[in-house]
DNA sequence: CCTATATCAGGGAAACTGATATGA
DNA sequence: CTCATATCAGTTGCCCTGATATAG
């Protein structure tokens, strides 16, 4: 993924950051994003600067509570993630290609069971 | 990972560069190590010195070339090595006991498969 | 007063590039 | 001379803690 991003001069984790923004339709808040992150809000704060400043990601105050910025994708954002999916899937396609399609379901089936797990047993 | 070593004052990486060193029982320069993590000699000579500032790690000239720093473990290291690997075998079986023996097998079959598409198609 | 939100300041761990020195 | 090794110096991206200001 890192590399595949490369040529789009984002990272991992700032893709991630605009996944999350346009699958929430620019309804959440950078305090928000960071309890979805499992992340403080100075750093969540850090990374939306960044896409701020590459003109990705816009703030808006919420009208109905002034202290609240809501954030969501500009133009160019939506155009860079829309990108960076289709690179992405091509690049899953590819580590993904030799399972045949029970595989995959099972394979996903799988690490849903130790995602669960993790959930139940390491969240403190 | 993260957590787990937390008390053992102890990162992921600094684990996992223990865990090669011993691997290969103390024959590795840092510019060995470098080229088994695909990681620039910098960077690796970086947590080299950290390990070796713990006292986890130490390095010997090798007798037929002065140039050559072999990096081995310390007592030190080697006890906090069996600690790290103890408490990490723990965690894996916390996050893998909702498998079946068989679930396993495949899990780690089809992960195999993933990784060899991998090593075939992003090596660029 | 208390809580949530946003943000300034500073720091740590892990990678990088560039520049150097040296031994084989 | 060239190559591999080691290392100094500086930078970036991503996370953290602590301290503040403000809106509800």
């Amino acid at each position: 993924m890192t590399r595949a991003l490369e040529k789009y001069n984002i990272t991992v984790t700032q893709f991630t950051v605009l996944y999350f923004v346009r699958h929430d339709k620019g309804d959440l808040s950078s305090a928000q994003l960071s309890r979805r992150f499992s992340m403080t809000p100075q750093s969540m704060n850090e990374l939306i600067a960044v896409l701020q400043r590459k003109k990705l990601l816009k703030k808006a105050v919420d009208p109905a509570h002034k202290r609240i910025l809501r954030i969501s994708l500009t133009t160019k954002g939506t155009q860079l993630l829309n990108d960076c999916n289709a690179v992405l899937d091509h690049v899953e396609e590819e580590l993904l290609n030799s399972m045949t399609t029970s595989e995959m379901e099972k394979f996903r089936e799988l690490v849903g069971k130790i995602l669960a797990s993790g959930r139940e047993k390491i969240s403190t």
